[in-house]
RNA sequence: GGCCCUAUAGUAUAACGGUUAGUACGCCAGGUUUUCAUCCUGGUAAUCCGAGUUCGAUUCUCGGUAGGGUCACCA
């Protein structure tokens, strides 16, 4: 049997990161044992819906780059692909249930339900629905169906009963079936609950393995049981634990930073490191390690594929680490073959940052190699080329790096000028040999440490104390811009 | 509160029942470097608590404690 996993994610907004950990565990079960990723659209909550949001999941998969063997895109044997678009079949299994007596309508209205959950909590008891329409007569209840009365289907949850759910992260989890409500399979307004649809859905779409967050746990015995109700082998299922906020107070949350994938796009994130990032929490390879030496943790997603198995996840909740992804960023974009991460920075910036220079600088990839060991997100990249496109508008020369050649600031800027006049105008001559020696000799002349002076020269090319080596960044700017920028 | 899950440094994690409890991020210190960064070296810091099983427990069992989840006509 071929193995075939799937996401499900409800268009509700934006892609959440922790969404994206269940993306990658699915898809590389799927794609390790050559198998099907496919994408379903949970679009049964008609209040939740927000219009043109099923666009966001899959311009997330595209810029992870994460291929989609079967959805409402992608095509494939086992549509439609979208909830909505499937109501007919909801409602034709949801009659067999009700037929086989493994559920039932039931006609109280929210109101009474709710007056209801009220008046057990005042008495101190758990809400718990009371079972009115169990046994309300089945030819009474089709009749009231019939002539058009509002009506839900609930899920008749048999009393006393162990359910036993084999979890592929968790191992084996016992449930009582006391502890369970009778579940609402079909709202009144016709739209299948979770519950009814994705068992359907799962079934029909042959989906070999599940991948879902804990919060499903509780329900995983009713999943368990409308299989069981349906004659159907459940598939296996794995529930992943929830990336906590850094504080470990909840799940990560908008209040603590960006959690939605385009917003780390934005910041300059590497879809390598996000990724590279994500499938850690909660996940270590079983490969060789040895005792005392530096352990293995740069993972490509194909590396990834090939090395997943689900016995090696974890089962804790772990918190959301933003230092250890900026790293990870930061070790990507220092390794980066220096053409792609040119090819990367400018699709970035025509994205986000739209700055002119970059878009149209044939001759980025000196500058890259310049720049791309001291930058963490592209971002900070397109920023610390700035300079070599624009000279600082205004610079600040009283600062601590400084503080010893305060006095002779304008003197040794014009002999750094004199000193450059008297070099070859194509820069490309220039040698270290001749700054090191003319830059010397103005240390010497002024009583300055040769490092000051070249401070000095630093400020005014780039307004800022600190550069990317000064030598190669002048060449690259040429005499006549260093000199205006000296003046 | 009922039910379910979890528990190794601040964080992410490793460790056939036997290791000086490893690695990475972070942090601190030193070295390289004209600056910042990179790079290199070193340091800091952990088995939640209590019983039990065992010659021996981070590892197995039980009980606490703490954290997470869930108790909707939301997914």
């Amino acid at each position: 049997m071929s193995i075939r996993t799937r996401f499900a994610p409800s268009p509700t907004g934006y892609f959440h990161i922790a969404g994206l950990q269940k993306v990658l565990y699915s898809y590389a079960l799927a794609k390790k044992n050559n198998g099907q990723y496919i994408v379903r659209i949970e679009d049964t909550d008609r209040n939740r819906y927000v219009e043109g949001t099923e666009d966001v999941i899959f311009e997330s998969h595209k810029l992870m780059g994460i291929d989609i063997d079967e959805s409402i895109h992608d095509g494939g044997d086992y549509g439609p692909y979208r909830q909505s678009d499937r109501l007919d079949i909801y409602k034709k299994y949801a009659q067999e249930l009700v037929e086989k007596d493994f559920a039932y309508y039931a006609f109280e209205t929210k109101e009474e339900l709710d007056e209801m959950r009220k008046s057990q909590m005042d008495e101190g008891h758990r809400p718990r629905y009371n079972g009115l329409y169990r046994e309300y007569d089945k030819e009474e209840a089709k009749k009231r169906v019939e002539a058009g009365e509002e009506y839900v289907v609930r899920l008749k949850v048999p009393a006393h009963r162990e359910i036993v759910v084999e979890d592929m992260i968790m191992g084996q989890m016992k449930f009582s079936t006391d502890d369970l409500d009778d579940y609402i399979l079909v709202k009144s307004d016709g739209y299948p609950t979770y519950h009814l649809a994705v068992v359907i859905d799962d079934h029909l779409m042959k989906i070999s393995h599940i991948f879902r967050g804990v919060e499903w746990i509780a329900t995983s015995p009713i999943m368990k049981l409308t299989y069981e109700f349906f004659g159907w082998e459940m598939p296996q299922i794995g529930h992943v634990p929830n990336i906590l906020n850094p504080n470990g107070q909840g799940k990560l949350s908008k209040r603590n930073g960006s959690v939605a994938l385009s917003e780390f796009f934005e910041e300059g994130y590497l879809k390598e490191a996000i990724i590279n990032f994500i499938i850690l929490l909660g996940w270590s390879p079983s490969i060789e390690r040895v005792h005392g030496e530096k352990e293995r943790e740069i993972f490509s997603i194909e590396e990834f594929v090939d090395l997943f198995e689900t016995k090696d996840l974890n089962k804790s909740n772990p918190k959301f680490n933003r230092e250890k992804l900026l790293w990870f960023n930061k070790e990507y974009i220092k390794n980066f073959d220096t053409k792609d991460l040119a090819d990367r920075l400018k699709e970035w910036n025509s994205r986000y940052l739209k700055n002119a220079d970059i878009e149209s600088d044939d001759s980025i990839e000196v500058k890259l190699e310049l720049v791309k060991e001291r930058s963490q997100t592209l971002k900070e990249l397109a920023e610390s080329l700035e300079f070599f496109y624009n000279a600082p508008n205004k610079i600040e020369w009283n600062i601590k790096q400084l503080k010893n050649v305060q006095k002779n600031l304008e003197d040794m800027k014009a002999e750094i000028k004199k000193l450059i006049e008297s070099f070859d105008d194509d820069s490309k001559d220039w040698t270290h040999e001749k700054w090191e020696e003319g830059m010397r000799a103005i240390g010497d002349r002024f009583e300055a440490k040769h490092g000051d002076v070249f401070m000095v020269l630093r400020v005014a090319i780039t307004g800022e104390p600190f550069s990317p080596p000064l030598f190669e960044s002048l060449q690259i700017l040429g005499k006549e811009e260093v000199l205006k920028r000296l003046s």
